[in-house]
DNA sequence: GATCGTTTCAAACGTCTGTTTGAAACAGAC
DNA sequence: GTCTGTTTCAAACAGACGTTTGAAACGATC
């Protein structure tokens, strides 16, 4: 555990020390393939190290999983921080910015960065790093969003009913990180090229939401449109 | 591949012949661990059948793996069929219904079935089989949505629109099944037991949902809301 | 009963896994 | 130099894995 109290500048042909290089190395490999299919000989062989280095350093496997989710953790959280509004920035406007910090974060449009997916595995399959990771990362987002949408509705609805809606906005997000192969394949490609960026995909789920709970006009244009059954004619 | 065509209802212990046997075990230890972690041992002593019987009727464990995938596919469609609206049927009406069955297909309250694992498993990790499985089966319903949402803003909005609007319902429905664990780490154990059950997230989903696209009321009760001073410029 | 194709089984195969080991390399203190 | 604590490495370890095998069991046909 205790470094060589020297300057460990010298002439390593990769960076940093041996520890360091593991943990990146082993999180990559751990979003690309999953737990079991990654072996320590290939995050070893990534990394540069001898297969050996694992056990000294993180005793075993699961251990050096755990660490590389934290790790991952904290490297995401370096790289997006939160947004934040000087006073008095309208609520739209920090839905807005919220859903698109949100979709920038579980996307990464260009290279979706190994963090995001290895976080991806611990919400989808939890393990022991996932109660840290809700408590420490996504708690406090997601009371933020209520606490954006509890602004929005003029604090006339409950938490309950805040909470069921900050889930609706979640979950749009939330879909074309997780299923993202599977909506590439229901939609035709032209139209995902072009619907499916950054800022569409912000506009879209920021004005359904807006409209639905009625801070923004709703999705149809104009026409004065009732619940009714077969509803009149389309005027206008 | 030929069977005996004695009638087979012997006094063989477990029911069905050994490729019957072998689907199902493999579908629930796939679904519950994954394909690494899951052994042709470990399915053999489920089915009650020797090792050596995964190879000799499915050639190797990744085709097994895919047609488990396919039996739980098929078996699901058997359990919970398409909804049937007789002519005329309202549309919010029908909205509801689709909502209330993706959610029950998904979810499947009470105790969810291995089948659907299994087949997110498929979604988020998207092997060889995931392909057939959104022709067959994810396409048809997507489009079934895309029409509904056709229908109840009459014809107004454009396909790409529609799609995107059908994704945001099917997002909603989606994290419930994909970050079940999170959500319910998310929400206070009461509120969970209260609000996610099958009704409810039906209700406010289709609510949510409605409201968005105008063809509800929006969720917040009476206030004449306005968007706010930034007015959103509906971009395109 | 003899023969055939099909199905089942216990045992073994070769490979790959996570982990351990003992020695070598290294840096600093004396 | 010598000693000491730390880090690295090639090699080996025991076990589990997917797969193969050869023989036995079975049912049907002659």
């Amino acid at each position: 555990m205790i470094r060589s109290n020297s300057e460990k500048t010298l002439e390593t042909p990769p960076i940093g020390d041996a520890k360091d290089r593991i943990l990146p190395a082993a999180g990559r490999e751990f979003a690309e393939k999953g737990y079991e299919a990654t072996t320590i000989r290939d995050i070893c062989l990534t990394a540069g190290v001898n297969v050996a280095a694992v056990n000294y350093y993180f005793g075993d496997k699961q251990r050096l999983y755990i660490e590389s989710v934290k790790h991952a953790h904290r490297e995401r959280v370096r790289q997006v921080p939160e947004p934040d509004w000087a006073p008095g920035t309208p609520a739209p406007e920090k839905l807005r910015d919220f859903i698109g910090n949100l979709l920038e974060r579980m996307l990464g449009f260009g290279q979706p960065p190994w963090q995001v997916r290895l976080m991806l595995r611990e919400i989808l399959h939890p393990t022991e790093a996932c109660r840290e990771l809700v408590e420490d990362y996504f708690r406090p987002h997601f009371e933020l969003l209520v606490s954006i949408l509890g602004e929005l509705t003029e604090e006339s609805l409950d938490d309950r009913t805040l909470r069921l809606i900050a889930l609706s906005v979640i979950g749009q997000c939330f879909l074309y990180r997780a299923a993202g192969d599977v909506v590439g394949m229901l939609v035709p490609d032209e139209a995902a090229d072009a619907d499916h960026t950054l800022s569409r995909l912000t506009s879209h789920i920021t004005a359904f939401s807006l409209a639905a709970i009625g801070a923004g006009p709703p999705l149809v244009p104009a026409a004065d449109l009732r619940p009714g059954p077969a509803s009149e004619s389309r005027s206008q």
